[in-house]
DNA sequence: ACCAAATAGGTGTATATACATTTAAAATGA
DNA sequence: TCATTTTAAATGTATATACACCTATTTGGT
């Protein structure tokens, strides 16, 4: 897999763009499909799917409190992620554990075991170095690109 | 689905973010599944996903040239997809045909049907007003986000 | 209190992703 | 030339995505 290509012209082979917003759309899409690649790629070694390592870090938000279903699908970045089943295989690799809420009958809450805390300091420590070095970006240059991708999701 | 959602704050629900920089990696991650959503939501429509919309421009680009499979898998946005299957699902809907090629035995090429370039134009059209009206992004700020991108995948 | 509506979680299915493997054909090179 | 390597496409499997649908609760209105 060549994750090194920089330019999009080259990393889609086309040069012809109907503007310039046409290509920060593909940009977009193109940059998270490689961050989403290079992680993976860190994340293979423990195991765990990009997905899976997203719920383990939600989980991580709130422990060491319990989190129900819902909570965290809706902080998942990818919305659609379908969490019951993601959860399903990280009860099976006994990261999470799954308990009956004793409040709501309808709600079940998740909560991190030791070894699922222990897998993810493992695992956040190097996806923060591959970052580290991987990721070219200066806070200030962070900030633009946080400032001009909330811009264009707003419609007001 | 909440497509409306214009703060990454508010989109997933977490405020502690490491850095300017870790939030920018989670804003790109969250702004290319938004804008996926809004396009699969449009291409639901034709009954296309948007992979297949992307194997349908991509053939365009070449029209009236065929294309192999290797071809088409080298322009896609996201690499890994898996072509040959895309393509399967095409060729039952009978938007694409696929033949051997003469030169080389190992290759099969693929080209669009008429029908094929009929429900991508109709299509294109309604994804470009999709765009016009929910992306706001000027031509500068799209310029800005190119090079803002293409920096961050770069290390030299 | 009771019924309708909403909510939480789970299940089913088609498609896509990620990765390994297979088969046939071409390219290479001793 | 012939054997090895490389390449193109397809296939197999586990996981994820995008939907629709189902069941058990809870909520809310009357």
């Amino acid at each position: 897999m060549y994750i090194c290509i920089v330019k999009l012209e080259q990393a889609i082979q086309s040069s012809k763009f109907k503007s310039e917003v046409h290509k920060a759309t593909l940009n977009i899409l193109y940059t998270a499909w490689w961050l989403k690649t290079i992680m993976s790629n860190e994340l293979k070694e423990f195991g765990l799917t990009h997905e899976q390592y997203n719920v383990l870090r939600i989980l991580k938000g709130k422990y060491p409190e319990q989190m129900c279903v819902k909570d965290i699908g809706c902080r998942m970045i990818e919305k659609s992620s379908n969490v019951p089943r993601i959860i399903d295989r990280l009860v099976i690799k006994k990261l999470v554990k799954r308990a009956d809420s004793p409040y709501d009958k309808r709600e079940t809450v998740i909560s991190l075991t030791q070894s699922g805390i222990t897998i993810l300091m493992a695992t956040t420590e190097k996806i923060n170095q591959l970052m580290e070095t991987n990721v070219v970006m200066k806070s200030n240059d962070a900030a633009m690109i946080n400032e001009l991708l909330e811009k264009l999701r707003g419609m007001e």
